[in-house]
DNA sequence: CTTATTTTTTAGTCAAGACTAAAATTTTAT
DNA sequence: ATAAAATTTTAGTCTTGACTAAAAAATAAG
């Protein structure tokens, strides 16, 4: 059984991996999960107990099939819970996350599959970001990011990659939620809004 | 802000008063949780620096206004969720419970007002135990239990009192369940079955 | 009313998961 | 290629919440 610090662990090499190529190192992790390198070795060395993470001393970490397995279940419960939250809940999508961060932590593999067929198998959370299936299945994203578009082109708001709180607020003002039609008006050179 | 360890504790200490006059030992609440007195003897000294329980050595315990409050509020949450599972997500009453002990430590009092608003604000859970409202107000439970009805007597089940697992399921294969009407047909006189 | 029994508390330990400071290793720069 | 800088690991400590064994206090029995 994994404690819910590992699985913070996990999920966080998960993430990296995704974001980078390269190998990932224990400060990567630790700015992940805000710890200290220290405390990341710690765990590093539980988690290679378990045979969750390939880790070899100052090389870095990768998951194992396990270990993928089980980071996947988590982000499957987290985005499950967010559409929950949201969808039934009508929390806005700014402020579902942290307590998603929790409720990813129960223990129930039953729970799980319940609320999925409640929610009706929802392929997307309300960031735009997919939902992994039961057997840890990933649609692939083939949205376009919003720096991408051209001027006066138009498109469909399909998600937000942050979890930054105070820019899902921005969008909320300006009501623009999933499904959104957008059209960029102009370019700001400087940060591309 | 209290841990869901010092939680358990508190609903263990109400859920004993609630069941005896009597004042509280150490050794009522170590079979409740069942950990060991010398434990309980630990928790009920930070209990007691944090103002939730009065607690004097060797004499007993028992809540303060604050710990009464948040002991109220975790069964309040328990209840809540486990009318969640079985009404929204059709799980049966009898395999509940040990979800609802993990459910009811999410810290969010957002999270907990818009699972009542969404639930439409019931007054019992499927065990047909009373819900606390969010300001603490518990509706008295006027049922009568079903060995106080006498043979031929007719009655509505509002409710089970046990959260015991192999009871609720022996009841879920009689088809026995919250709203029911049934019949005394015969009492067995051994254990009033 | 003193002794035996039960209950409760204290003392010492352990595991998980965090920390800081120091040592070891790897990487970068001259 | 070697010194300097950055990264990572080790060693030692802390807190929480548990445990066992022993001591202390309260209760029951003769």
């Amino acid at each position: 059984m994994t404690t819910s610090a590992e699985e913070n662990y996990l999920k966080a090499i998960l993430a990296i991996s995704l974001k980078t190529t390269e190998n990932i190192s224990t400060n990567a992790i630790s700015d992940e999960i805000g710890t200290s390198a220290a405390s990341v070795t710690d765990m590093l060395k539980k988690l290679q107990d378990k045979k969750l993470i390939k880790y070899e001393k100052y090389k870095g970490v990768s998951l194992t099939k396990k270990g993928n397995n089980s980071a996947t279940s988590i982000i499957r419960k987290h985005r499950l819970w967010e559409t929950f939250l949201v969808k039934n809940l009508n929390f806005d999508w700014g402020e579902v996350h942290e307590i998603a961060e929790q409720l990813e932590h129960i223990k129930s593999e039953k729970l799980i599959e319940k609320l999925d067929a409640f929610l009706n198998y929802p392929m997307f959370d309300p960031h735009g970001e997919a939902i992994p299936t039961k057997d840890g299945n990933i649609a692939s994203n083939t949205n376009i990011p919003l720096n991408e578009l051209s001027v006066e082109e138009k498109g469909n708001v399909m998600g937000v990659n942050l979890d930054n709180k105070s820019f899902l607020d921005y969008l909320t003002k300006l009501k623009i939620s999933i499904g959104s039609t957008i059209k960029i008006v102009e370019k700001i050179k400087f940060d591309q809004s």
